[in-house]
RNA sequence: GUGCCUAUGGUGUAAUGGCAGCACAGAGCCCUGUGGAGGCUUUAGUUCGGGUUCGAAUCCCGAUAGGCACCCCA
């Protein structure tokens, strides 16, 4: 044994070490215009975007769906924007001063000199549009939702991606705080229906009166104390005093302690709002977390903010239970939690572990229409992001909803039964969804690659079942198979798929 | 944009500075019309560019890419 692996080996390598003195004098030779000197770079996505393959469709599949139910269910409509948008939109909707503005956006000067930008978020499209297209003499609210993807030129971390995708859907035309708190309650039913416990954390910053007075008093309150701040926080100070609020340094979280807190400024018609807004969640069962340092980094909003998080600890995951229960019974709380015991997963820590790995959120944005050059029309929407979504699934151990998998698999011998079988295929394929694999040859090889599908029933046609118009019906767990008439084969199979279900 | 870590076949992984192996996947055969097991054969790799060294996957520098954290956000 030993003696013939040396020689293998041997040969081997002097085959490889042939190639590659080829290769090198092919690369040293100076004029050789036929032959490439070297292989070409095998191209790359590019940074931050990623391909969605076959193996992950059950997840994208199960959350598009549900995002489809719910939305069209509560009353929205499908609105599909543009990925490309002018650069003056989302400077003068999300904020000249925002990262995503200053930095983020993907922009280009296009043939004709029009700046334009893939978006980087969806809710400045969606308020252009209602402008654009006279929704204002819609009954109002106008309900919209979108799911599509966006781009934001970030340096990519875990669940964050240069392109990801974003369901949200916008209530406008409408101030009713009772609308805010549809559309948050949406939301968690999303999570609900997933099985993703999450946590809600809502705030009001008021409207640009009462918020301008908290900043003055933040800017107060923090000013004699700026040495103390860490250096991004200088800064904020200056710039933005509101994002001194969710800073994570940990001097920065002590001083916020003792600092004043935008509910106690709230004017009497944002508190009398966002009071309301409680209380329908209240109604809706919905439990949230007052914080007052929730603030929303995007400068349309106004009044409600809130924002969606995992939830890793068992403390948390009580809560969500406890809530649900009424609807849904006990019944899944011994197998989650034995799932968590069993395997801890590091996305799961990480999704919880800090502010950044919000899931969602959203918020009122009263003023960004009139800004837009519209009317002034209250409104208010979320956007969740799927790729947050669908990693939280995978650490959860989600399991695809089964019957996706074809459960019928053709099979054929000779040229004219690859011919019959094509044609089988597609009258197979109005019924049940059915996969061959017409370029394979023998039959053990079409038949190893039916039992890697997993599929139920193989049919099987040849020259002799051409000639007396039959096909034969394998069933793969059984080992049985039978021969029925060619005409036969679809009412057949439909038979037996129904009498397995 | 800043910092830290990482980089070996398609995938997952070995190799005190000294012959780049293994497993899975792929292709083919044992078996000309019947899968799941087994056996055999085979394809395929040190990210790139420099440096140190008799000798580098291994050490150093740089680039690139990826991961993670910050920033910001979904």
């Amino acid at each position: 044994m030993p003696k013939k692996k040396i020689t293998k080996k041997k040969i081997i390598k002097t085959k490889k070490m042939g190639a590659r003195a080829k290769t090198v004098k092919q690369a040293v030779l100076p004029l050789a215009p036929a032959i490439p000197p070297k292989p070409p770079e095998v191209p790359q996505a590019p940074r931050g975007m990623r391909d969605i393959l076959p193996a992950d469709e059950h997840l994208w599949h199960a959350v598009k769906k549900e995002a489809e139910e719910l939305s069209n269910g509560f009353g929205y409509g499908f609105i599909e924007t543009p990925i490309l948008e002018h650069k003056a939109l989302f400077a003068r909707a999300v904020g000249t001063v925002t990262d995503i503005v200053q930095k983020e956006m993907y922009c280009f000067k296009d043939q004709g000199g029009d700046e334009l930008c893939l978006r980087p978020e969806a809710t400045a499209a969606v308020a252009r549009a209602y402008v654009n297209h006279g929704m204002l003499n819609l009954p109002q609210p106008v309900k919209l939702w979108y799911l599509g993807p966006f781009f934001r030129r970030e340096r990519p971390q875990a669940g964050r991606f240069r392109q990801f995708h974003q369901w949200g859907l916008e209530a406008l035309g409408d101030s009713h705080p009772v609308l805010d708190a549809e559309t948050i309650s949406i939301a968690l039913a999303f999570f609900r229906d997933l099985e993703l416990p999450v946590k809600l954390e809502i705030n009001s910053i008021g409207c640009s009166q009462c918020r301008a007075s908290y900043k003055n008093e933040l800017v107060k309150f923090y000013t004699p104390k700026q040495e103390l701040l860490c250096d991004a926080c200088k800064m904020r100070l200056q710039i933005n005093p509101l994002r001194l609020l969710d800073c994570k340094e940990a001097q920065c979280e002590l001083l916020r302690e003792g600092a004043p807190q935008i509910t106690d400024f709230l004017c009497e018609a944002c508190r009398d709002h966002f009071m309301h807004v409680l209380e329908y969640l209240d109604e809706a069962g919905v439990s949230y977390n007052l914080n007052p340092y929730i603030v929303r980094g995007l400068d349309y909003y106004n009044r409600t903010v809130f924002e969606i998080f995992p939830v890793a600890s068992d403390d948390g995951k009580q809560k969500t239970e406890d809530r649900t229960e009424g609807e849904h019974g006990g019944e899944k709380k011994e197998a989650e939690l034995n799932e968590d015991e069993e395997n801890p997963s590091p996305v799961l820590n990480l999704l919880s572990s800090g502010a950044q790995s919000a899931l969602g959120g959203g918020g009122r944005y009263d003023g960004l229409i009139e800004q837009l050059g519209g009317r002034s029309t209250p409104a208010v929407g979320f956007s969740l992001g799927l790729e947050r979504i669908i990693s939280y699934m995978r650490s959860r151990g989600f399991s695809p909803v089964s019957g996706r998998l074809p459960r019928i698999f053709i099979a054929q011998l000779g040229d004219a039964a690859r011919r019959k079988a094509l044609l089988l295929w597609h009258e197979l394929r109005k019924e049940v969804p059915a996969v061959a694999s017409l370029s394979k040859d023998g039959l053990k090889a079409q038949l190893e690659i039916a039992n890697r599908l997993q599929v139920r029933y193989a049919i099987i046609i040849g020259q002799k079942e051409i000639l007396d118009k039959t096909a034969i019906i394998r069933d793969m767990e059984a080992g049985i198979q039978e021969v029925v008439d060619y005409n036969k084969i679809v009412g057949e199979i439909k038979k037996k798929l129904a009498g397995d279900a």
